[in-house]
DNA sequence: GTATCATTCAAACGATCGTTTGAAACCCTT
DNA sequence: AAGGGTTTCAAACGATCGTTTGAATGATAC
């Protein structure tokens, strides 16, 4: 162990160039080559210091995600000190979830931008390791923040809140995504950088997961009643 | 040319194979070699009828998001054919523009469900030419749709309006992933599948995306007089 | 100075990728 | 039955992937 209040640097570069090549090309296209280049490197290095492609992308993901997902519980046990026995606003607890990574998003110094884009889109990743790898680091944020949801909205059915997080979750994602895909739908006409203003964008983020959180309850399809088997159509 | 009125079914066997085993493994990962054994067709067969692996993507997405658009736009011709002068009621836009996409989605037997998946999980892929040919394919539908919403939300900033749009996709998204992200949230706990209640899917995502489109406008943070360069902090 | 450890390096490994080849098989018209 | 055009096939192509090797280099402790 050469330096121990230093870490061996090259692990930090290693990681940082494949955050940044990771959200550029996706994680399949982007070859170690690829990666140790742009950190000066030897391409042997990353199999010295993780043992493998696949063990590089999960410590990746682990050093920023846990530190994300204990800022989250931070903020919600705020909150539910601060609320006691009652429930806590809605409201409160959206911002306390989706605020915190919209402000990692805003980082783009530290690379919790590009962070935060490789991990919206990651959620949707087929790639079986990272799904099970993801499943296992958000369980316990997830439970919690659950929870605290079913308390403060007892008049939404479990299952009808799930899905409205579901859908908060890809509103999220595009949200930080931007300009990458906006572009589409801007057609470039306006500015559409989140870096340029993250509290603006925070601010419409938020609007717009409120609203749909709050809306009024759908009328759901006859109900089939519990068990269909829906055999002929 | 062998048969004019059932052209070459392996043609359509490579295109319906590999566009399930996208799905499961995303573009890269999917390897021609899979494709041809899952389409029982030989390996040179992708090269002989598509000419390259990414002709044969942008075949791929051309068959399916061709027939989405025109849909949609169909169904905005007959909201703004009885509409007349008036504009057409914001709800209905959007039923239009995801309606299509959900009901698409509800196909399981003839491949829609499989795309739709695709198609969500690709308006974020990295790759280049995946990018530029879906800002293509979509950008007549969404010129149109944008300009009708415009016309029927005349109170709502354009660029807050395309930001919400942007949301409203990023919701859509991941109401198609299903039941490959959301049992990270649902842990198994409820019956989280889409496909089984295509109906139900639809009834809540509609309340969701109307809700967040009509959600009071957020207090944007001081605004910057225009150009504000950001200098220094 | 020397032994010991951790780290870096150039080079090569086998595997697998998308693509190409040239011949065989097939189909339809004459 | 013969011919020509279309499609399929086994086999191989060069390129590039993640990984491994063994020696060179660096830093630390004695």
């Amino acid at each position: 162990m050469a330096n121990v209040t230093e870490i061996s640097d090259t692990r930090t570069r290693i990681l940082d160039a494949a955050e940044r090549l990771f959200v550029e090309h996706g994680l399949e296209a982007t070859t170690l080559r690829m990666i140790t280049a742009e950190a000066q490197a030897n391409i042997a290095a990353v199999n010295y210091h993780f043992g493998s492609k696949e063990a590089l992308i999960e410590e990746l993901f682990r050093r920023r995600l846990t530190w994300l997902n204990e800022q989250r519980l931070a903020a919600l046990d705020r909150l539910e000190a601060e609320a006691g026995d009652a429930p806590v606003k809605p409201r409160l607890i959206v911002e306390a979830f989706f605020g915190v990574a919209i402000r990692m998003a805003a980082d783009t110094e530290g690379g919790g931008r590009n962070f935060m884009r490789l991990l919206s889109r990651t959620y949707t990743e087929p790639a079986e390791f990272v799904k099970n790898f993801l499943a296992e680091e958000y369980a316990l944020v997830l439970a919690r923040f659950k929870k605290a949801f079913f308390k403060a909205l007892p008049d939404v059915p479990q299952e009808e809140f799930l899905w409205r997080f579901h859908f908060m979750l890809g509103a999220m994602s595009y949200a930080v995504s931007g300009a990458d895909a906006i572009n589409v739908v801007g057609e470039g006409k306006l500015e559409f950088d989140n870096a340029g203003d993250p509290d603006a964008l925070y601010a419409r983020l938020m609007s717009f997961l409120i609203g749909g959180l709050r809306a009024p309850l759908p009328e759901l399809p006859a109900k089939q009643s519990k068990k269909p088997h829906r055999k002929a159509a």
